[in-house]
DNA sequence: TATTGTTATACTCTATAACTATA
DNA sequence: TATAGTTATAGAGTATAACAATA
């Protein structure tokens, strides 16, 4: 049950530190997504999108979803189209632009993301109950610099690229 | 491009830590995962089962693989496959069960895994870039209660489904 | 021509359960 | 009976690319 055995000899820090990293992150997503299944027969992702609308009740376009989800656009319609037959989206048509929708929750998705959402917290709260306070707020900065690393390289990735295409 | 926004409304600290270190996590497992198939063909899967066997030039049985991957032993199977057919592990019988195998790397596993960890390593101390070493081991300790948080009610979990199954 | 979104396809990974062979 | 491993199956998740409609 030692994921962290992923290191290789030479085992630099930074390395020991990822795969501790990962692990963590694998067991608690992992108890996630079964009491998803378990308790609400759904998914990490379906769970994600629907909290991506709650966070915008006017509702996301689906290159909006796809762009704040990480995911490409052929997916977000797959998960989309199994949440309008749940009944808990819906799309709706976008004024001046007969591509795109918007889509955002109903009234009964509303009403059924925040039952989830409120277990999803407390599955939360108990997998970091043994941080106080204060490991808590350090341990968000410390990842905070950590996806600002992320963030930039992505950002000089993406330069280059369209630097090489525009050449 | 932002997971973290998963969130909703009464917003602790403990879920906005646990968004944050997913969207971390992410970016960095998924930016792996695409070098490992770029540059060496393979998938983050194959890459642990070998890094595993790395850890054990003996070899490693199946279900001791299963359980350190934290994966049922069906998918074991599949990935042994894989990477028998390409060459880099092998099964060995072993002596007095002629039930179970040892699988270990191959000579040209050996060597081709050990290209694969040195950009691996690359990778991830890049990713780290940012956090000074108190920072580095400080994080690592935070991990380390967490970790020991997941086992603990894994085992209590496991505890209770062999009491009522025992019942 | 570029953009929005959908469809089609294929592949990897996963869990579950039935199965074979051996202990 | 229990254990080691395999096979079969189904489903989730993903990326890619071709496509239709609209801008």
């Amino acid at each position: 049950m030692d994921m962290e055995a992923r290191g290789h000899s030479e085992h630099p820090e930074a390395l020991r530190l990822w795969l501790r990293l990962l692990t963590c992150t694998q067991l608690v997503e992992k108890q996630v997504r079964t009491q998803l299944r378990e308790q609400f027969d759904t998914t990490l992702p379906r769970f994600d999108l629907m909290a991506q609308l709650e966070r915008n009740p006017e509702g996301l376009k689906m290159n909006e979803l796809s762009r704040r989800m990480m995911v490409t656009g052929g997916n977000v319609t797959g998960i989309t189209d199994q949440l309008v037959a749940e009944g808990v989206v819906e799309r709706m048509e976008v004024d001046g632009d007969r591509r795109a929708y918007r889509v955002r929750l109903t009234t009964r998705g509303r009403k059924f993301f925040g039952e989830m959402a409120r277990q999803h917290e407390a599955w939360i709260v108990a997998a970091f109950e043994a941080l106080s306070p204060r490991e808590v707020e350090s341990f968000y900065k410390l990842l905070g610099k950590v996806k600002q690393t992320q963030q930039t390289l992505k950002s000089t990735v993406a330069g280059l690229t369209d630097k090489l295409e525009t050449a």
